[in-house]
DNA sequence: TATATTTACTACATCAGACATAGTACGCCT
DNA sequence: AGGCGTACTATGTCTGATGTAGTAAATATA
């Protein structure tokens, strides 16, 4: 069964975080299912991986985080929100241009199926 | 400048050093050139990280190595090459595998530019 | 009503790949 | 004689990912 491994990964976690993060203002729980459901189910983050991301993120000014207290009348548990910042927007654009390059040099060593 | 990260190529580095011992066993200065090359100089691999892969497969079976003596006619130094095993032509398959899934996991969260 | 599950985290320790730094040694060219 | 290219070895550090464990409140289920 070929599955992602960490290594291949890595690196990208916060990009994908960030990603999410473009859209709008999220929290941790919400942010894993997002990836896990825009992956199909492929990718899974780790919740220790997460909460370090936000920490190395959020100590690189890449984001902010603000609490939401809880809310009886939607039910919702008092929580951490973390919110792209400017730079985070810049790094996050830097990381796609950086993709585009790393995955133009990495295909060339790939043996595709059927080839 | 864009450039690629150690953190995203980690775990590729071996992947390519095994794409190029795919078609001929070789050593280390000259899988290094290769990379250069192929990769149109946009990727150099270290060389501290190119031994410890050689280390780390051999120790994996992934790769066997032998010594040439030195060629005082050919100018050839003394050197130690590399050739893929079984097993490590079975794992470099299934990094193939894991690549194709990869990519189009990361490629969910990345922007392109004109989009 | 008791318990399991989901939500929403924090703390701590370990692992492994990449890398910096440094050093050895031989041959070739100037 | 000194620098450069070739061909490595040794050692230690850094960092992201992860394993394990624990807390706590709310909600679902038996």
């Amino acid at each position: 069964m070929v599955s992602i491994s960490s290594d291949v990964i890595r690196g990208y976690n916060d990009t994908m975080i960030l990603s999410i993060l473009m859209n709008e203002p999220s929290y941790g729980y919400n942010i894993s299912k997002q990836i896990k459901s825009i992956s199909d189910e492929k990718y899974t983050i780790k919740e220790t991986t997460l909460y370090s991301a936000f920490n190395r993120m959020e100590k690189n000014e890449y984001i902010e985080s603000y609490v939401a207290e809880a809310d009886p009348e939607t039910g919702a548990k008092k929580r951490t929100y973390y919110r792209i910042t400017d730079k985070g927007i810049e790094y996050y654009k830097n990381k796609c241009d950086e993709w585009d390059l790393t995955k133009d040099v990495i295909e060339r060593f790939i043996e595709h199926k059927g080839e």
